[in-house]
DNA sequence: GCTTATAATAATAATGATTATTATTTTAAC
DNA sequence: GTTAAAATAATAATCATTATTATTATAAGC
C-alpha cells in the first residue's frame, strides 16, 4: 500500500469518531454508519480503524473488559470506565506525567510513557 | 458451585503462578504444567484462572495488545509492558493513590480507583 | 472402608472478535 | 478515456476464550 488513496468509507468513519463522544467499538461505528452506507463491510471499518490508529488520527483504548474502542479526540486525556454499565467517559485534567520520572528512578529500562484508567461509577449509575 | 473442592491441577496452577515472575498468558501455563500434568486441559487452566481471580488469589492483567495475562502476587505494584518483546515486568514503586482524588475533583461520578500501565523499552531491548 | 452426591476434569464444540483472502469496484495519474 | 494501484464487499479463516457433556475425583455420611 504505497499511497493512501481517498475512500468515503473511511471519510465517513473519520467524520463519525469526531462527532461521536461515546467511545464506540467497531462493530457500533459498522452498525451505525450502515445507516448511511448499507453496504460497508465490517473488514472495511476495522482496515480503516487500524489504518487511522497507524496515522495517527484516531485512538484505540483498550477497556478493563477487553473490548476494544475507539476515539476521535487524540489529544490527551484521561478515561473513566464505569463498573456498572460499561461506559467509557473523558475525564478532563492535566496530565500527570512526572509518575512517569518516578517510574523511570524505579525501573532499570526505559519509561517513554504511561496509560491511565480511572474507574468507579458514573454519575448515572451512582 | 456450591463448595469448592480441592483439585491438584487447581493446586498446581496456584503453585505455578506463586512462583513466575513471567506474568504468563493462560496458554502459556498451560503449556507448562502440561511437563508435569500431561493430560491437564486447556479449559480447565481457564476454568481455575477466572476461578482464581475471583476468589482473588491472582490477579489478570490485561496487556496493550489485548492479551490476557496472570500475576500471583496480588499486593499492587505497577507494571511495564515492552514494546518490543511484549513482555509484563514488575516496576517497584510506591503508590499514587492521589491521582484519584485529582480525578474525583475534575468527574461528576465516583472515581473508585485507578490502573496504569508504564510503556517503553525493557533494559534487555535497549 | 464403602456408598453416594456433587464438584472438577478432559475432550471437544461453540462463540465472538478480529484478520486474511479474493474477485470486483473506485480512485487518480497519465 | 485508459490504465495501474488501492479500496471495497463478501466471505472464509484465525485466535482466544467460554460452554457442553460424559467421565473421574473429592469428601461427607454411614
Amino acid at each position: 500500500m504505497a499511497t493512501t488513496k481517498y475512500s468515503r468509507q473511511r471519510e465517513a468513519i473519520k467524520e463519525y469518531l469526531s462527532h461521536s463522544k461515546e467511545h464506540p467499538t467497531a462493530d457500533t461505528i459498522y452498525m451505525d454508519i450502515r445507516e448511511t452506507y448499507p453496504n460497508i463491510s465490517l473488514g472495511t471499518v476495522y482496515r480503516n480503524l487500524n489504518l487511522l490508529v497507524d496515522k495517527g488520527e484516531v485512538m484505540k483504548i483498550i477497556g478493563m473488559d477487553g473490548s476494544d474502542r475507539y476515539d476521535g479526540n487524540t489529544q490527551h486525556h484521561y478515561h473513566f470506565l464505569c463498573n456498572k454499565c460499561q461506559r467509557v467517559l473523558d475525564i478532563d485534567m492535566d496530565s500527570i506525567d512526572r509518575i512517569n520520572d518516578i517510574a523511570n528512578k524505579n525501573f532499570p529500562g526505559k519509561v517513554e510513557g504511561h496509560v491511565t484508567y480511572f474507574y468507579g461509577k458514573c454519575n448515572e449509575c451512582e
